[in-house]
DNA sequence: ACCGCACCCTGAGCGC
DNA sequence: TGCGCTCAGGGTGCGG
C-alpha cells in the first residue's frame, strides 16, 4: 500500500517521464469512483499541455499545469503510476499471469484496471495509472482554487517533531496510531509506517493519545522519520500491488520488524509478534518490547 | 471538536 | 474442482 516513501518515489521516477512533455492525448476509462474530475473534463483540459511541475503532498502527486490547472493523484490502495516501459508481473492480475510464460510477462498491456494514459508529442513513452481497486483518485482543479483535500493536510511526516507530536495528542483519547494515521496531523504516514515506527519506539499502538510521554513523543517522532528515510533509500515497500515506476520491487519489506509479521518472533525478544485492530486497522506490535 | 464507523472496490485466500 | 464468503485498507462523510 502506498505511503509517503511509495508515493515520493514515484514521484521522483515518474518527473522526468511527465513534466516538460506536451501531452497530445489523454486515454481514459469510463466514468468511475476514480475520477473525481470527469474523465472527459481530464481529456479536454489537458490535451496540449505541459506539466511543469511535479510535487508531494502527503501521500498525493501533484502537478502544475502550464494552463494553470493543478492535477491531483492519489494511489490509493493499489494505484500504479508507471511509464509504459516498465516490466514487471506485479501490473498484471495473478490470473493473467498464470496464463502467461514468463517471457509473455513483459511489456505492459492496459487492461480493464487502466484507468488513465497519457501519450506525448515527441511519441516517447506513455505514462499510466492503473488502478485495479480505483480507491485512487484523479482530480483536476482550476487555476486560483484550493483544494480542500490538500487544505486538510497537517504537516509533512517527514518533518515530524516531537513537540508538534505532543502537542497535536494532548486532549485526545483515541489511540496514539490513530493520530500517526490521521493525515491532518501527519500527511504521509500510513499503516506500515505507523506500526514500525512505534515498534521501533517501544510504544504500544492503542495506547491513548493523551497518555503518551513528550519523551515517547520524540522517540516516536524520531522514528518515524527514520524508517520513512530509509524507505526511501531503500526503493518503499512491494507488498501487495506497489511497484516502483520503472517495474522494480522495493527492499524495505525486508526490514520491517512487525507489520505483517504475526506470529513470527520477534527480532529483539522473540516474543510472537501480535495482531489486533486498531482504529479499524490491523495492528502489529510486539508485546514484550512495547508498551 | 472529536470519535467511531460505514462506505467505496475487487482479488486473494479460505472453507465447505 | 468450484463456488461463495470474508477480508484488506485510504480517505471521506455522517451521526452521536
Amino acid at each position: 500500500m502506498p505511503e509517503l516513501p511509495e508515493v515520493e518515489i514515484t514521484r521522483r521516477r515518474i518527473e522526468p517521464l511527465l513534466v516538460g512533455r506536451r501531452i497530445t492525448e489523454v486515454v481514459t476509462g469510463p466514468p468511475s469512483y476514480f475520477f473525481i474530475t470527469p474523465p472527459e473534463r481530464l481529456r479536454e483540459r489537458l490535451r496540449g499541455a505541459v506539466v511543469t511541475k511535479l510535487e508531494r503532498r502527503g501521500k498525493y502527486i501533484v502537478g502544475s499545469v502550464d494552463n494553470g490547472d493543478s492535477l491531483l493523484l492519489h494511489l490509493g490502495m493499489t494505484g500504479q503510476l508507471f511509464g509504459s516501459g516498465a516490466r514487471s508481473v506485479r501490473l498484471l492480475s495473478s490470473t493473467v499471469r498464470a496464463s502467461l510464460s514468463p517471457e509473455e510477462q513483459g511489456d505492459f498491456v492496459p487492461d480493464l484496471h487502466t484507468h488513465l494514459r497519457f501519450r506525448f508529442e515527441d511519441e516517447g513513452p506513455e505514462v499510466i495509472f492503473r488502478d485495479v481497486r480505483k480507491f485512487g483518485k484523479v482530480m483536476l482543479t482550476p487555476p486560483g482554487e484550493s483544494n480542500p483535500r490538500l487544505d486538510r493536510l497537517g504537516r509533512d511526516a517527514l518533518l515530524v517533531s516531537g513537540e508538534h507530536l505532543f502537542e497535536a495528542t494532548r486532549k485526545r483519547k483515541t489511540p496514539i496510531k490513530a493520530v500517526l494515521l490521521d493525515q491532518s496531523v501527519l500527511a504521509g504516514c500510513g499503516n506500515i509506517y505507523a506500526d514500525e515506527a512505534l515498534f521501533h519506539a517501544g510504544v504500544r499502538p492503542g495506547r491513548r493519545a493523551a497518555r503518551i510521554t513528550r519523551r515517547e513523543c520524540d522517540a516516536i517522532a524520531a522514528e518515524l522519520k527514520r524508517v520513512l528515510e530509509r524507505s526511501i533509500e531503500t526503493g518503499g515497500s512491494s507488498i501487495s500491488d506497489y511497484i516502483a515506476p520503472d517495474g522494480s520491487d522495493g527492499q524495505f519489506q525486508d526490514e520491517r520488524r512487525v507489520y505483517a509479521r504475526t506470529g513470527e518472533a520477534c527480532f529483539v525478544c522473540e516474543s510472537p509478534i501480535r495482531r489486533k485492530l486498531v482504529a479499524q486497522r490491523g495492528t502489529h506490535y510486539c508485546p514484550q518490547c512495547q508498551s
